[in-house]
DNA sequence: ACTTATAAATAAGAAAAACTTAATTATAAG
DNA sequence: CTTATAATTAAGTTTTTCTTATTTATAAGT
C-alpha cells in the first residue's frame, strides 16, 4: 500500500508544472537539474502516466499532468498550512510565564513594571508554581525553571548562573569576635529544596569547623520565607546570591563568611522549541537578559571577596534529576 | 526553503496518530516499528514540537499534534484523490480505438461484432487512421499499431507477429508451368508504406530469378486497396499474412511460391500505461488475444509449407523508427 | 513484591533513495 | 552551419531510511 511517491518527487513536479521548466525548479529547490528530471521520471514510471511533453526547450503538462497538478498543489498547500499554524501564537496579546513562587515575588514582579512600560499592548500573567506547568494547554508560553537544564520534550537555555552563600542579619553578629564561632551558636535556617537540602554542612567543613550538628533549626519550603526569617533574624541559612543580592547590597542581610558554592542548579528558561519564535517571547527574553546582566555584574562585584568552595558536586549529579 | 519534512514521517504520524500506536502504524505500512519511532522523532525535531505523549504501552496526541492531524489527513487525501482521479476511466461506457484502416476494416471490424454482442452496455468507436493519434486529448483509450513496438511515452504489448507472402489472383497461375516464371510476366503491385516497400526484390533472389525490374506495376498507399486490386486479379504483390489468410482460405488468393518472410514490423497494443488497467480494456484486450490466437493457429497450419526467406532486415532496422 | 510481557527508544550497520558532476542529445536561434 | 539551451542519461557519492538487536519503563499477572 506504499503506492504513494516520494514528497520530493511531488515537490519536483509542482515546482516544474508552475515554472514551465525543470531548470527553474530547480534552483527554486536548490538542487540540481539533473534531480528534478530523475525525480519527474521516477514520478511518471510510479503512476505509470507522462506527465510532461519534452519539447525542446521547454516542457509543458499533458492532460494527465494538468489533471494532476491542481490535487497536489492543494495537498501542499494544506501541509504547509498545518506546520504553519503549530508556530502560529494562539494569543499574541498575552505572555504567559510559569516560574517559582520565591523567584516571582522576590526578582521578577519587581522589574517587570519595567518591561510592562515598554509593552503596552501585552498583558503578562504569571503562574507561580513548585512544578513546571504542562505546556499542553497551550495557555503557557514561557517558564522560567531553575534546574539542570534537562528538560525532557521541551527546549531549555540558561538564563542565568547562581551561587551560595551563607547569610544572615547583621545585627547576629558581633565584629569583634570571629564569625565562624558565633555561627555555631546561631540556629540554622534550612530549605529543603532538593538543590538546597544539606548544603550547610559543605560551608562548615570547608572552614575546618567541627561537623557538631546544629540544635536549633528552622526548616522551610520556599526560599521566600527562608529569605523572611532571615531579615527576621531568626538565625543563618545557605541562601542564593540571586534572591538576594540586594538585600545584602542595602545592608538588610550580611554574609558573615567570605566563602560560597556555585549552584549546582542554575535559571533555565524553559518552553517547546517554537515558542522560542513567538515575537512577544523573544521581546520578553531580549529584556529579561538585559536584567540578568545585571544581576551577573553585581557578581562580579562581589565575588573577589569570596572563595569558592569546589564541592564535588557529586552527590547533585547523582541524584534524581528534579526540578523545582 | 526545504522546509517541508518527508512524506514518509508525515505518513508515520498519520498512522500512529489513528491508531493510536507506533507498532500498529508500523504494521500498516510494512516496516519495523523502530523506523516509526525513527521517523516520528525526527518529524518532532524538523517541526520543534512534541507530537505525542509517550505513555508506558500507549502513546497520545498532545495538543500540537491533535492541532496538526487533520492538516495532514487533507493534504494526503488530496493527494491519493489527485493520483486515483489519474487511473481513473473518464468514459467507462465507451471504448475509442485507433487502428489503420486496413487493419480495421479487413480484420478488426468483421469481428467486433462478437465482442460487441458480449459487451452490451460498451459502445466502441475506431478511429482510422495511418499515423497514431495522440492520446492527449483523452478519448482514445488504446490503440492497435503496426511498428517495431518503441513507441516513446506509450507502453505497448506485442499483440501478434506477422508475415509477408508472395500473392495472386488463382486464375493468374497456370499450374502446367513452373509458378516463379510465370510471376516474371505479372504486373508487380507494391504497396509504399515503409514496412513493404521494396520486399518483392527479396522474393526474386531468394529463389534464384534474375532481378529484372518489373515493367508493369500499381503503387498503392493502403494495404486495403492493394488486396482488392489483388482479388480482382491485376497482378502479384507481397502482402501480410494477418490480412489475406482467409482469402487463401477461401481460394480468393493463391500463394503462388511456397516462400515467406517474417515481418519487421508487427502488430502492437498502444497506449499510456494506465489505460491498460481500465476494465474495458483489458476485457478487450482478453476477447482480441483469443482472435489474434485464432491467426496464430492459421499460421501454424500453414507455413510448414513454406519456407522462410531470413532476409537480414538491416536496411529496416537502420531506417526511421517510423510506424503506421 | 517479583516476574513477565508489552511498547517504545536507541544504537549500529545495511539498504535504498536522492543528489552531484560530467557527458550526451536534440533543436531553436544566430 | 555553428552556437547555445534545456533536458536526459550514466556513474559514483552522499544522505536518508530501514532493519536487527538491545535497552528502558511500566502495566499486568502470579
Amino acid at each position: 500500500m506504499t503506492r504513494l511517491p516520494s514528497l520530493k518527487a511531488l515537490q519536483a513536479f509542482r515546482h516544474a508544472a508552475e515554472m514551465k521548466s525543470f531548470k527553474l525548479a530547480a534552483e527554486q529547490l536548490y538542487v540540481s537539474q539533473a534531480a528534478i528530471s530523475q525525480q519527474i521520471k521516477t514520478l511518471e514510471q510510479q503512476l505509470g502516466v507522462t506527465l510532461f511533453h519534452r519539447l525542446t526547450r521547454d516542457i509543458e503538462l499533458t492532460r494527465e499532468g494538468q489533471q494532476l497538478l491542481p490535487y497536489i498543489s492543494k495537498a501542499f498547500h494544506s501541509l504547509e498550512q498545518g506546520i504553519d499554524r503549530l508556530n502560529d501564537d494562539p494569543a499574541p496579546q498575552r505572555l504567559t510565564l510559569s516560574t517559582l513562587p520565591s523567584f516571582a515575588s522576590r526578582w521578577l514582579v519587581p522589574r517587570l513594571g519595567n518591561f510592562q512600560s515598554q509593552e503596552e499592548n501585552l498583558s503578562i500573567h504569571i503562574s507561580p508554581g513548585i512544578t513546571l506547568d504542562s505546556f499542553d494547554d497551550s495557555t503557557l508560553d514561557l517558564a522560567i525553571r531553575f534546574g539542570k537544564g534537562d528538560y525532557p520534550g521541551l527546549s531549555s537555555r540558561l538564563l542565568m548562573r547562581d551561587y551560595i552563600l551563607p547569610v544572615c542579619h547583621p545585627s547576629l553578629i558581633n565584629h569583634n569576635r570571629p564569625a565562624a564561632e558565633q555561627l555555631k551558636e546561631l540556629p540554622l535556617l534550612t530549605d529543603d529544596a532538593p538543590d538546597m537540602k544539606d548544603l550547610w554542612p559543605l560551608f562548615e567543613t570547608a572552614l575546618g569547623l567541627p561537623g557538631t550538628p546544629k540544635t536549633h533549626r528552622l526548616q522551610v519550603t520556599d526560599s521566600n520565607i527562608l529569605v523572611e526569617a532571615l531579615l527576621s533574624g531568626q538565625g543563618v541559612a545557605a541562601a542564593r546570591f540571586s534572591l538576594i543580592y540586594e538585600l545584602i547590597e542595602r545592608g538588610q542581610l550580611t554574609c558573615p563568611l567570605p566563602i560560597y558554592l556555585p549552584s549546582s542548579f542554575d535559571y533555565y528558561l524553559v518552553a517547546p522549541e517554537h515558542h522560542f519564535k513567538r515575537p512577544k517571547v523573544q521581546r520578553f527574553e531580549h529584556w529579561l537578559r538585559q536584567q540578568t546582566d545585571d544581576i551577573r555584574r553585581r557578581w562580579e562585584i562581589f565575588s573577589p571577596q569570596l572563595k569558592p568552595i569546589h564541592c564535588v558536586t557529586e552527590h547533585y549529579g547523582e541524584q534524581q534529576q528534579s526540578d523545582q
